[in-house]
DNA sequence: CGCTAGGTTGAGGTACGTCAAGCTAAGTGG
DNA sequence: CCACTTAGCTTGACGTACCTCAACCTAGCG
């Protein structure tokens, strides 16, 4: 089968809800232009006003604020198949940056023809703004990991959840997934500093929750590293019902 | 001039955007039941599937996770004309509960009004989703603030925050505004101990950044304090454009 | 073989949490 | 009007989880 670049979007969608032939077709029809960014390039620009909307098509990007001491806390870690800037559609100045964490392929489309599409097919516009709700509520969750979790917990908590999105749009194996990232991004995922999350992760690993090596991680116990995360996935909404 | 209950959200989607008399009429119009909650009450429970979303009108209500220790971390603190589950339209299941923090007085539509006001005025719906938008957006600086800011910032960036909030929609003198929460709710919403918010207001009233006193906080120099907490409102998204 | 980026380790400091007690102001019953 | 209670704020003492700094190790790569 030939991957038009948007399968994932596809299946992201088809997790929350039945999509018919034309509705799919309507999406591949889009004027999608896919452009390749190394890791650690900028894929959209903090204040600025962006007349596209892009989306994750292979590898991992990140939302990112920063400080004025330079110090920074990644909010979202985008997967393919994520919208990075629907919202930007609406909010007209992005209020934040997106990064390529990992070298990544991405597709933009024109808010003009995003608009037209959500005119013709009012429920694929439900269902775009129900990825931008279901953004939030992985937001929600990660203001609880970050505010009261301790370290291992919330790094298991946000292994699980990476692991199911992934899963979910078919790219993770039951046990195993790829997340070539290094231990100072992953510092900036969960708050901490480099240093105690190399010890937290080592605290995972003497555990056999978890190994990570050359970009794959894997998880030889879903069922403890859920519970050490006290990990409910109810907050990524991935039963599909009728909207 | 009479107050309707629902004067504040007719603020706020202003401070967005211009309403034609149509459009607020048709607000005005949805059949709204408005009901009273004590302090500390739960107005949506967590797993519930409601049948209608809720508008705060009066006092304050905050979104709230739990873990299994009984910690819990404040995720939104709800200001009059914000609605507290638009979100429980399109997910259907809620995923977090919401509390009135203050005494408060909720307004709650039925999703089958909103619907049908969706349909009926596509401007409208899309006002509504800028809302869902903007929400996100809020609680994508609250990450930043809980995983990099030092506490004093974090509680500077939260009174600017809330204050500029209150102001826009006219619930603020330029100088203070009514917050009648204590201490413990606050730590809840700053990810700490309630000994160490304490501390850090102190710390803040040393500096003569903030008097807090009887339910009402006064800010004597705000540009300072705005200054501690970095505070740039652009995240907020109060400047009305055409969408 | 040397260089580099990233992972790992140790030592030491500090900012936070916890526990427990004391304080204050508002409310309640005599 | 005054004891008594109560909830919330404040303080101090102490422990610890996390940060910082600096060195070292390792694996890839030229």
């Amino acid at each position: 089968m030939e991957d038009s670049g948007i399968s994932s979007l596809i299946a992201s969608l088809e997790n929350r809800d039945r999509l018919s032939a034309e509705e799919k077709a309507a999406l591949e029809a889009l004027n999608w232009r896919f452009r390749d960014f190394p890791r650690g390039t900028e894929i959209i620009r903090d204040r600025s006003r962006p007349a596209e909307s892009c989306l994750i098509v292979q590898g991992f990007a990140v939302r990112a604020g920063y400080l004025r001491s330079g110090q920074r806390q990644l909010t979202a870690l985008l997967v393919p198949g994520d919208f990075a800037d629907l919202h930007g559609l609406l909010l007209k100045v992005m209020d934040h940056s997106v990064i390529a964490l990992t070298d990544c392929r991405i597709g933009f489309v024109d808010h003009a023809a995003l608009r037209r599409l959500s005119a013709d097919h009012p429920h694929l516009w439900r269902l775009f703004t129900l990825l931008l709700t279901i953004d939030a509520s992985i937001q929600r969750t990660w203001l609880v990991s970050i505010g009261r979790r301790n370290p291992a917990s919330h790094l298991a908590h946000l292994i699980c959840e990476t692991h199911l999105r992934l899963f979910s749009v078919g790219r993770a194996r039951p046990d195993e997934f790829e997340l070539p990232i290094g231990q100072a991004d992953l510092a900036d995922l969960l708050g901490l500093s480099v240093v105690h999350t190399n010890r937290t992760l080592q605290e995972l690993r003497a555990q056999n929750l978890v190994r990570w090596r050359g970009g794959t991680v894997h998880l030889p116990d879903r069922k403890a590293l859920a519970a050490l995360a006290e990990f409910d996935p109810i907050y990524l909404h991935l039963d599909p019902e009728r909207r």
